[in-house]
DNA sequence: AAGTTTCACAACCGCCTAGGC
DNA sequence: GGCCTAGGCGGTTGTGAAACT
């Protein structure tokens, strides 16, 4: 692929926007709309390329942008969907009306970051009870990018048939309000689960806990999930876990969410 | 008060993908 | 199917402001 020349080279600027280029870019677009980026700085008398004009307007002179720090809530919703979703800014942006991606990107680099790192020194979940109703503190967990290890608590693994699973995951050894270490895991996982579930002794309507965009949780099973990623699944953008004792359609309770 | 460092955020860069030809 | 372009995305950089020495 030809990449198009660089701005400079074609005597367009850079740099920061001027309030008059800004009431050019406006006045344009309020008129005509942007249906053509790469055309629009010429036909509006802008010395500026198309990206340049596209990320001005989305990440600053949109009407519906809201401007001001963000709240207490907003910023809880980032760090809940960061652990879900993990970098994926424009994901996290469609969850959060009138904030651009570029803003949380920088929100999260600039505060959260180190405002977590700040508040939870150890990554644990705490399991409150198990298996009728499964509760779990998700706050502090990092991403979704996780194992549950140990304490008779484990996602599927793609070493293990359905029957070696099943056997893991039992409530006897898991006492009300034990904890369950979490570490992270490679992005491998997630792929490999999914092809091992797909490939081998794992049913296809193996009952999997889902996590859904509007982040209430609900069963489903393995047969309608499709991977969107190396770490994700669904049709949209998902983390899971499987629970074998629980039936697709059961709805389960997640507090922290 | 002046110089230096740190912080916050706007803007850019380069890669990827979808879609048209 | 291959090429090309526009648009979108995430990572990174540049720069002005604020805080610190």
């Amino acid at each position: 692929m030809v990449r198009a020349p660089c701005c400079e080279k074609m005597g367009l600027k850079k740099g920061p926007w001027t309030p008059e280029e800004d009431q050019i870019l406006i006045s344009y677009i309020q008129k005509y709309g942007h249906g053509n980026w790469r055309a629009l700085p010429k036909q509006a008398g802008l010395l500026r390329c198309g990206k340049s004009c596209r990320l001005r307007w989305t990440n600053y002179l949109r009407p519906d942008i809201k401007r001001g720090n963000f709240s207490k809530e907003e910023e809880d919703t980032i760090i809940k969907l960061h652990e879900m979703l993990g970098n994926r800014w424009s994901a996290i942006a469609a969850r959060l009306p009138g904030r651009t991606d570029n803003e949380i990107k920088n929100v999260w680099h600039t505060h959260l970051k180190k405002k977590l790192k700040q508040n939870q020194p150890n990554s644990k979940i705490k399991i409150q009870s198990f298996p009728e109703t499964f509760k779990c503190d998700a706050v502090n967990h990092p991403t979704h990018l996780m194992k549950l290890e140990n304490q008779g608590f484990a996602p599927v693994s793609p070493q293990q048939s359905c029957s070696e699973f099943s056997s893991v995951v039992t409530s006897e050894n898991l006492n009300m309000d034990s904890s369950v270490t979490v570490s992270e895991i490679d992005e491998s996982f997630w792929s490999e689960t999914l092809s091992s579930s797909k490939n081998s002794s794992m049913p296809a309507d193996y009952p999997a806990i889902v996590t859904d965009p509007e982040l209430q949780f609900q069963c489903s099973s393995i047969s309608t999930l499709e991977p969107i990623c190396s770490y994700g699944f669904s049709n949209e953008d998902l983390g899971f876990w499987y629970n074998p004792f629980l039936d697709a359609g059961d709805s389960l309770e997640l507090p922290g969410y």
